[in-house]
DNA sequence: GGGTACCTTAAGATTAGCTTACTTTTTCCC
DNA sequence: GGGAAAAAGTAAGCTAATCTTAAGGTACCC
């Protein structure tokens, strides 16, 4: 199972050797050199985790992390030339999973990724257990009593976003801010559409779900303890 | 949710300063100076989490290590005098969860144990006690006595206000500015029979409230300290 | 004991969400 | 580049959970 890694650095060297260790190590790499190009391509496939400089050429890295992580709950990994403790606590203090100043070695860099990606993805590697569904992130599927269905784009980032809030509500808001980007509104309809697809392909009795449910005037809420 | 962390180290003021910063930020301790005492404290109450020192009197953290992770996977981050990389690289790579090197501040150190403890134990929606009544804010709903009730929208943001005051008068104004936009006039009564259904949901005897309680002419006031 | 403030219940109104079919857009393959 | 298939978005009628109204009842305070 290989993770992609999403490097966000604007000095090409270093780029470039990050690039190298984590290929080195089997990880698939992704790379932007701006706040610009970071969003862009987190549009575009959201990584599994994030290599964060602080420095970047338009705008900071906790600032490009509050962004991301709002659609997202990923992990991300400052790098700082910057050592300031103020920088560390603040970069911490913002929910980043760690902080590395450099110069640091290769080696420690990969520890405490690896270290990072077993909390996050342990046992589930790339798949999911809901009920009796297998949700598997990687291929993006959804496997039920043998049937196996493959998720749309929409669908795959609507189940992302519940799952990472699994159990939680999840507004319609939030959801909306998840599939499109501009304003949020207009889209309440062409949410529940997607939601009911969604529900043909996870519940086993679509109009009446044990895991996608329904919270009237609030949300959405992925139930994991066993439907009923 | 109150977490049990084990501390592992031999030097009494670097213990009692550490158990003093875990405490004040809402830890439960637990101390051991030797490794021998550290697996006995787990034989006894496996804690949540381990902070690790790497020299200790009878052996070496790292072979602690390898014991305490024998038996559970629980999260454990190694605390220095020696920054050697070599020692950074071990502890990592044995499967540490982070690896911090005396001196350190204390607000990193509560920082970098949050961020670890935060993936493994995916935090639920935080939980607020009321009693006997338990309230589920991510899930929204309330449990008493094995029962579980969900909350409606407007129950929710109901008890939200009264929460966000816990303990003092909201008038019945605040409440229907809560609850409603506009003009907050001709919802009193509504908002009486929403009082009334909140309290069927988190008190024993509704209309012998312990915890919702009615003050009369000003407002409505949600005793903390549990009824009876 | 009278008046006021609050309680309680149930029935009716409202509106958030469901569902289905249809249209438009995008993707993909020749 | 063009046509087919898949995905995404739109619309409209429907359903039922939830909210509101209303009317009679109860407790508290002077």
């Amino acid at each position: 199972m290989s993770f992609r890694i999403l490097i966000v650095d604007d000095e090409p060297a270093l780029q470039s050797m990050v690039r190298e260790i984590l290929t080195q190590a089997g990880y698939e790499t992704l790379s932007a050199l701006s706040c610009a190009q970071a969003l862009e391509q987190f549009r575009a496939a959201p990584p599994d985790a994030v290599l964060l400089d602080v420095m970047l050429p338009d705008g900071d890295g906790f600032s490009l992390f509050g962004k991301l992580r709002e659609n997202r709950d990923m992990p991300v990994l400052f790098l700082s030339a910057r050592d300031e403790d103020a920088d560390r606590l603040q970069g911490l203090g913002l929910g980043a999973d760690d902080y590395i100043t450099k110069p640091f070695l290769p080696q420690e860099l990969l520890l405490r990724l690896r270290a990072v990606l077993r909390r996050v993805y342990r046992e589930e590697g790339s798949a999911s257990k809901l009920g009796d569904a297998e949700i598997d992130w990687g291929k993006g599927t959804v496997r039920r009593d043998g049937r196996e269905a493959a998720l749309t784009a929409k669908e795959y980032a609507l189940l992302r976003k519940l799952w990472d809030a699994r159990g939680n509500i999840v507004t319609i808001d939030a959801l909306c801010a998840a599939l499109w980007d501009g304003p949020l509104v207009g889209y309440e309809n062409t949410l529940m559409v997607h939601i009911r697809r969604l529900r043909e392909k996870i519940e086993a009795e679509p109009s009446h779900p044990s895991y996608l449910l329904t919270v009237r005037g609030l949300g959405y809420r992925l139930n994991v303890e066993g439907g009923t």
